[in-house]
DNA sequence: CAAATACTTAAGTAATTACTTTACTATTGG
DNA sequence: CCAATAGTAAAGTAATTACTTAAGTATTTG
């Protein structure tokens, strides 16, 4: 592990937070302010601005300040790394697993 | 966030680790033994261990002990879990901007 | 302009997490 | 049987991460 933080690095570490998702699960409704999004989480202003920073480094969220307010809202490009690198896993396993369903359908070739 | 931690905290938090990404790209090509596992990835078997309790208790990774070597398999179910999050919110965000989408098209309604 | 609002930044603390070392328990092969 | 192999378990350390407090900066609003 190099000190080379990928794409995809960010995007799962910054899914990996409860808290974080919580504001995911409260963005995917529409944009909303920092001190809207904070509200219902118990945790400070402070915290969920830091949560807010990390969100924005994945691209999961895209925020725009707008006089002293500052509108979150969700990404939905930077959905796609997660679910491209677990539809790349799965291509592969199931790859596997069909080739293994072969073997176990036709258990011998010419006859 | 009280003690209670859900099935998709658990998944959320296994996809969060690089070296835990990393063992399930490596499972994804096929079953592996632990001590195999281990061997490209620069740290030790014992943590490699720890890493595959968490993988196996988030339901990402199943694991089956024959002799003195451990079998570790990818478990496709697991993945749902995540899949399905990111796929909710997806669908909540998609119908919402569809709506924006009608607004814009269609300023008007009657005349 | 003064007070309230909406963040922002910095610094430190507490908690969690990843990882190591060490010692130990099967299992297998010569 | 003994040595090597494969993994396990415990305990501690180091690093990261989440969170708090406190002080500060723009931006409204009355």
């Amino acid at each position: 592990m190099p000190g080379q933080t990928s794409n995809v690095d960010r995007v799962f570490h910054a899914l990996g937070d409860p808290t974080r998702r919580a504001i995911l699960e409260k963005l995917s409704a529409g944009p909303v302010s920092v001190s809207r999004l904070a509200e219902p989480l118990d945790v400070t202003l402070a915290a969920v601005v830091q949560h807010l920073q990390v969100l924005e480094e994945s691209g999961l969220v895209h925020t725009e300040k707008l006089g002293r307010v500052r509108t979150c809202r969700i990404e939905p490009a930077g959905f796609w790394v997660a679910e491209q690198w677990i539809g790349e896993r799965r291509s592969i396993w199931e790859r596997r697993l069909d080739r293994l369903g072969e073997l176990l359908a036709e258990p011998e070739e010419g006859a």
